[in-house]
DNA sequence: CCTATTCCCTGAAGGC
DNA sequence: TGCCTTCAGGGAATAG
């Protein structure tokens, strides 16, 4: 699934293919991937030239020199992948832009759930799903004092609470578990009763984790590839996600899964505490 | 404002 | 060419 690191990699193999190239055709196969109205969104991306491809938190942001921005998020399992082969396209391909060197940018979503809108590249802040994420690893605004008061005003678990995109942006299952093991912190510890030191290692941990993910290449824990087909390594280097039943790395306890606000969770019942 | 719940989707896996 | 249930889950919408 992808996450901040993943969609990293995907942002980093998408540009070193697409960037520069005109966009001459675009098919919508499944119109619901388009947020908004499509004849539109046919309208404006065809004959537009990909100007550079950016992201923010788990939203791609392919943009296009006509003004216009392409903000794409790729939920469970929405793939692109650049091809000029066809055997590439298959009944789970629901738009497929053509670009000027014949190769074809394909996305690919078996569950259908991710979505794409197109924005004014200018007024990308005023839109409804990115004006409400909070700061990202990795970035200038991820700092103890923007994080703490966003974390603390909260009495749910915390796993939830870090998950929640408003609060701060770009983890999601798998990267939460793991910063939260991190920081051995039980997730389901009240939100509110973390202390100052639990913030800030929390921050340190989110910042490291994301800077190995984006580093492996991403972790491909069910389907994920980048735009090149490549899988990332992240899940070799993960500790708790997916390792119910066998030794925590630090203590040798068994790793437990449990559900926390609907998700999977995995932790370590004895060196993660409630506080 | 806040939290909790439902919905969207399909394929893999497991039980029988 | 077995059928049925459960599970995976990010974010939008809705309910209370």
């Amino acid at each position: 699934m992808p996450e901040m690191p993943e969609v990293e990699t995907v942002r980093r193999s998408l540009i070193a293919q697409v960037k520069g190239r005109k966009i001459t055709h675009v098919e919508i196969r499944y119109p619901d991937l388009i947020t908004g109205d499509v004849d539109q969104f046919v309208e404006f991306v065809t004959g537009a030239t990909i100007s550079d491809v950016g992201r923010r938190a788990k939203f791609l942001l392919i943009h296009l020199d006509n003004g216009y921005t392409i903000i794409s998020h790729l939920r469970m399992e929405g793939k692109y992948r650049i091809s000029a082969d066809p055997s590439a396209i298959d009944k789970h391909s629901h738009a497929i832009f053509t670009l000027d060197n014949g190769q074809k940018m394909i996305y690919n979503d078996v569950r259908k759930f991710g979505r794409m809108q197109l924005w004014n590249t200018d007024e990308l802040s005023e839109n409804k799903s990115l004006k409400k994420l909070g700061p990202e690893p990795l970035s200038t605004e991820f700092t103890f004092q923007n994080l703490k008061p966003r974390i603390m005003r909260h009495h749910k678990d915390i796993k939830t609470v870090l998950l929640d995109q408003s609060v701060m942006s770009g983890l999601g299952n798998i990267y939460v578990d793991e910063v939260l093991w991190q920081v051995k912190l039980h997730p389901e510890t009240p939100a509110n009763h973390l202390s100052d030191e639990d913030i800030q290692k929390i921050i340190e941990a989110s910042n490291q984790e994301m800077d190995k993910g984006i580093a492996a290449g991403g972790s491909s824990i069910r389907t994920y590839v980048d735009a090149t087909g490549h899988k990332g390594n992240m899940q070799n280097n993960l500790k708790v996600y997916g390792k119910e039943g066998t030794p925590c790395p630090r203590c040798g306890t068994e790793i437990v899964k449990i559900k926390v606000g609907g998700r999977g969770t995995h932790f370590c019942p004895k060196c993660q505490v409630v506080k």
